[in-house]
DNA sequence: GCCAACGTTGGC
DNA sequence: GCCAACGTTGGC
């Protein structure tokens, strides 16, 4: 096979969201099952959407902030990154008035919904595995919203979340 | 509700 | 370009 930069896909991600704000069953419940990734203003978490997120991709759907804070269950990239129109609406929460939308500084991407596990796997039983030690979520301070998973991480917690 | 860790802003 | 001040995230 001829030598590709392209990485393997699907890659793995974990977005993280609020229960309280939207949850694995607000995405089970949307039209089609599928909402757009919209809100994220953080830079890293962008790169990652923009650059790297693509279709088909698998994404861990992590509750942050929650009772208890844990995944929640898998979804998939179904549209690559383009504007995040909450930008520009002064109404929206997550409005930025640097923002231009000739030159949008936000993107987002489109999930749609694949599993609720049937028992969230809660971070506090994440961190007791020792495969899991490099997992980003896990890292001190970890606060990004759009994370990378390897596979081995994916794969290790996909076992788990089937027992 | 507290607070540590982080990212961003803005004065200089 | 430095860095103090501020706002936010998110575990606990």
């Amino acid at each position: 096979m001829a030598k590709s930069s392209d990485e393997p896909h699907p890659q793995y991600w974990l977005l993280k969201s609020e229960a309280s704000c939207f949850s694995i069953d607000d995405l089970a419940r949307a039209p089609k099952q599928t909402t757009c990734w919209d809100g994220v203003r953080n830079y890293q978490a962008r790169n990652y959407m923009r650059d790297s997120m693509k279709l088909g991709d698998l994404v861990f759907f992590y509750h942050s902030n929650s009772e208890p804070s844990a995944i929640a269950g898998i979804a998939k990239i179904v549209k690559e990154s383009y504007p995040d129109h909450t930008a520009f609406d002064p109404q929206d929460m997550h409005y930025d008035a640097k923002s231009d939308a000739k030159k949008p500084t936000w993107m987002m991407v489109d999930i749609e919904h694949v599993e609720t596990f049937k028992k969230p796997l809660p971070l506090e039983l994440l961190r007791k595995i020792p495969g899991l030690a490099d997992m980003v979520l896990l890292q001190k301070g970890s606060r990004l919203s759009v994370q990378p998973v390897a596979a081995k991480e994916w794969n290790l917690i996909v076992k788990m979340a089937a027992k």
